[in-house]
DNA sequence: CGAAGAAATTAGCTGTAACTAATACCCGTG
DNA sequence: CACGGGTATTAGTTACAGCTAATTTCTTCG
């Protein structure tokens, strides 16, 4: 009964890309290229890291750098989502920053941010559930309920959905969103899917809003139950 | 016109460097074992760092190690220390740790929050002008009123004062003197000075609190106006 | 004045985590 | 089956910031 409480001790490197490879890889393995792409280093680099975090048993090693995280390595990358999250809330709710715009500061911080005074902020801001942008936090033991959304660009026109959790990690595009009233709770409805130009034409809040595909990626809906697309 | 607000660019390590210096020095030199022993680490380490630190005109090196604080680097530390007080303030105030306790966090997060956070925390906390062991807190130019207290230590039996400042680094005597209510604001009353032992006899909130010399050393009082020793 | 001892410096290493350039490996296509 | 392109790895460097051991430089005292 070691316990698990007996890190965080990993460097900030490691734990990105513990962090990445769970972000990126779910449950299967990930390639080098794309986590060096992600993490902005060469690929020499990863092949590098990656053979010193399977030493350290975070990661399993496959064959031509597909990587995989251990139990372990998950915990770890866990424990970093829930701090980050924690994070991001503490920076919207007490600090009053903005939403689309804490992503940085949060990135920094789950870093440095010790176990006690990461306890006292989750306590501050009544150990919240959902960060601002609608991502679910795990709980301390890295548990976290599943749910079944869908991007927001794959609605049937004329279904009904309700807006839930905004990718954050491109302030820009976010903001654009928020001023369209694009943020986690707005209903919405789908209008038209012009597959010609492959254009959306959504209803939220009201108004229209029209964009192109690919610009609402990362904007994950809840449909409603079937039936009134009233 | 370009402005100071340019770095945040500095390593930790010269941040630490620069704040020991700053709180050491004064206006005066520092010797290269004294800023050894603070920063923990080799007098090689120091030469080595103080050179680099030189370079980058934060500080001047006279003979025999002996350094200095440039405007520069004064600016820098003072900086550190803003950030520091500000933080300590923040987890006491906000977050509800204990006050002997959250040096060593402030420690780590001055060289990791934002300027953005920064400001947001101080807003949060009202624009504090002391941190919770009664520092002062210099204002966003470095500027820091000046004000003349003594050690406790120093007092003349039968003189009344009141507690200003507790140096901080060192939890454990600290939460003693918490302990026996010697915190900021408190009055105390010098009963008697046994020269033979270098025994303190103090007066605080009412009851007695007997202390060896040094162990009260780093806890600063402002003197009542002279002639009422009652 | 000269030697002892303290303080500082030089020299040479270590570990971490990046980088570039060169090479090796695999896979699908012709 | 060989080859080209993409992917991964190896080799060799770099910067940072620390370290120990050896040496130099002051200062002080006998």
């Amino acid at each position: 009964m070691v316990s698990a409480r007996a890190s965080r001790a990993l460097s900030r490197s490691r734990q990105d890309y513990l962090k990445v490879l769970h972000d990126l890889g779910g449950e299967g393995p990930v390639t080098v290229t794309s986590l060096a792409r992600r993490l902005g280093v060469s690929a020499p680099s990863v092949t590098n890291m990656l053979a010193r975090l399977a030493e350290e048993k975070l990661v399993r090693l496959h064959h031509r750098g597909a990587a995989q995280l251990t139990a372990a390595g998950t915990r770890e990358a866990i424990e970093m989502v829930r701090r980050h999250r924690i994070l991001e809330t503490f920076l919207v709710q007490v600090l009053g920053l903005d939403w689309a715009d804490v992503h940085a500061d949060a990135e920094v911080l789950e870093h440095h941010v010790s176990d006690r005074v990461l306890e006292a902020i989750d306590r501050l801001c009544g150990h919240p559930s959902e960060d601002p942008h609608g991502h679910l936090i795990p709980d301390r033991d890295g548990r976290l309920e599943r749910r079944a959304l869908v991007p927001l660009a794959s609605l049937r026109p004329g279904q009904r959905a309700v807006v839930r959790e905004i990718r954050d990690r491109e302030a820009r595009r976010m903001a654009r969103w928020k001023q369209a009233g694009l943020v986690p709770g707005a209903e919405v409805r789908m209008r038209d899917v012009r597959e010609s130009d492959g254009v959306f034409e959504i209803e939220v809040g009201g108004s229209a809003f029209v964009s192109a595909g690919e610009a609402v990626d990362g904007v994950l809906v809840q449909p409603a139950r079937e039936g009134n697309d009233s």
